[in-house]
DNA sequence: AGATAATATTTCCTATTGGCTAATTTGTTG
DNA sequence: CAACAAATTAGCCAATAGGAAATATTATCT
């Protein structure tokens, strides 16, 4: 198929969900190059530091081909530098005098099955924390079967109502209103609300 | 269901090319499959959220594929995770599994001249955020000659009563309680009660 | 309990794209 | 312009991404 206007970059925007960006604001090709140049490489050399070819480099870099993960990580181990520095954002991760204000009960709607979470902030992926105001409805300690359990730390403070917090090498701690915890993320835990009103719990997540 | 599939090629993620490269100590798919159903998302709902199909995701999930750069970024994006993170070793700081329980008004008195801290946690130097309960006594903006400037992040939460947020570069944010925050702590900040009373607000600082 | 429905996940097949070798074009110097 | 080096493109094969069927898992009824 012999085209020959210019490829048009297609930025699909799928159905469902309006909430998807757009997906390449990042300019991997144009910032390897640089690396690449900035080490006096010429794309030979650089083939034989990776064990990727040379035309692969070359389309990568000019963005004709989006590389796969193993080739990205052949790239990072060959030219020396470490993936994530590779995708922040040429500054600091937060734009410097950047801030966000959200106004009561103007979050952004998380729902999940057992909570009901409102994101008091945007464009995590730049930033150090996560701040959501959670609803923890009433239910028993056997509505959920597994722990809750990633990376990072937690900080909670309860804002209203009685809950316990569940955690996986603990018994469980009975919390009220002003009452605050912060813990380790990779222990397994869950919320419980312990009345009849629902709970509602400030919830920080730290990467 | 047919298995006796002639000529079945294995799928393997390392390609052909057998070259030196040791690339993939990093789980991956593992880990997105965590960061995923810590979501409480299916395979579906994930699907609509990053433009990618089930059988996609699944495969990336069970590590039977290398995603494509461009796969990684959609998943990124629609997962709210930031690059970086889902690279880094998991390295832990924090002792695994511990955790700090603060009482309603028994966390550690820290008073300034302008503000009455009362930390939230322990051990700061091991973690990463710093949470407490600041009450802001009721002053004017003239009390105040210089702004309050550091390093990391910060996040307030508004609990009682009315104040100011005065920042560096934009004019001052009236807030009430249940109103947040989330700005870079290298600009210039500082609290102005706007009432009789004192204001209460909880402050989360991230390095 | 079992049976069934509903949903979540995996497998299979096809179309598209990444990646390698080899050839072409472009750029630089003598 | 020749001669060389570097980067880009063409052709081919293998791997990935998408779609739908098959399987596994969970929920709902009698």
């Amino acid at each position: 198929m012999s085209k020959e206007q210019p490829d048009m970059p297609e930025l699909k925007i799928e159905s469902g969900s309006g909430l998807q960006t757009n997906v390449e604001p990042l300019q991997l090709g144009k910032r390897l190059r640089e690396i690449r140049q900035s080490l006096s490489l010429t794309l030979e050399e650089a083939s034989q530091k990776t064990g990727l070819a040379r035309s692969t480099l070359s389309k990568i870099e000019n963005e004709q081909i989006s590389p796969t993960f193993t080739a990205v990580q052949k790239l990072a181990n060959g030219l020396q530098i470490d993936i994530p520095q590779l995708f922040e954002k040429p500054r600091k991760a937060m734009a410097s005098g950047r801030r966000v204000l959200t106004k009561a009960g103007e979050g952004t709607p998380h729902p999940t099955s057992t909570y009901e979470h409102e994101l008091l902030s945007t464009e995590l992926a730049r930033k150090k924390m996560v701040p959501f105001k959670t609803r923890v409805r009433a239910r028993s300690f056997d509505d959920f079967c597994d722990w809750v359990r990633h990376e990072g730390e937690e900080f909670l403070l309860v804002l209203e109502g009685e809950l316990a917090l569940y955690t996986e090498f603990y018994e469980p701690v009975p919390m009220v209103a002003g009452d605050s915890m912060y813990y380790d993320a990779n222990m397994g835990h869950a919320l419980v609300s312990l009345s009849e009103k629902d709970a509602l719990v400030l919830w920080v997540v730290a990467r």
